[in-house]
DNA sequence: CTAACTAAACCTA
DNA sequence: TAGGTTTAGTTAG
């Protein structure tokens, strides 16, 4: 598992990934210091892989590529941040949700539902917002964009004012 | 295995 | 619109 802290015009951010990709990345901190801080509660609470390990670490991430473009990011430019994700760490159900998640573009929202619709348990719109809520990769995998069906924010789990200001960026008040 | 949680949605009045 | 009911998956015991 590599790690690193990358600055952004909002604060440092806590990164950590594999071969395979992404594994955490978390919303930006007022200090190196805090974001390395707030690596470790994730690290500690990771779960134990559910599909294989992944040969040969330490291919994976442009962190030069990443530290850019997520600070394009927060200068309000409209950007992918297609970067590969290392699923592994999730459950099936998860891991399908959270892909769908990934899929949704820049400055477009989706329901729970609609999500629980398009993995095939509908219904579960509750369980979607579970999942949604494991998620350790923000920004690159936005559930930032996934809000409830009436228009209402939902939740979120580093709080609302961080979604909302998130939502804020691609053009959306809510 | 059951019970108790959710970042939800629906139904009814 | 408010309030109770239903829902699917995960996790703790």
């Amino acid at each position: 598992m590599e790690k690193a802290v990358i600055e952004t015009p909002a604060g440092f951010t806590g990164v950590c990934w594999t071969g395979a990709g992404l594994v955490v990345l978390n919303l930006p901190a007022p200090t190196v210091d805090e974001a390395e801080l707030e690596l470790r509660p994730v690290l500690d609470r990771l779960p134990s892989r559910t599909s294989g390990g992944v040969a040969g670490e330490g291919g994976g991430i442009d962190v030069k590529r990443l530290e850019s473009e997520i600070s394009q990011y927060f200068r309000g430019r409209r950007v992918d941040l297609s970067f590969p994700v290392d699923w592994s760490y999730f459950t099936e159900f998860r891991r399908k949700v959270l892909e769908k998640v990934y899929a949704v573009p820049w400055g477009q929202v989706v329901s729970y539902g609609r999500i629980a619709v398009e993995v095939g348990s509908p219904g579960g719109a509750r369980a979607v917002g579970g999942a949604v809520g494991s998620n350790r990769v923000l920004l690159v995998v936005p559930c930032h964009r996934v809000i409830a069906h009436d228009g209402t924010l939902g939740g979120f789990g580093s709080g609302l004012d961080w979604k909302r200001r998130l939502l804020r960026i691609e053009g959306i008040d809510i």
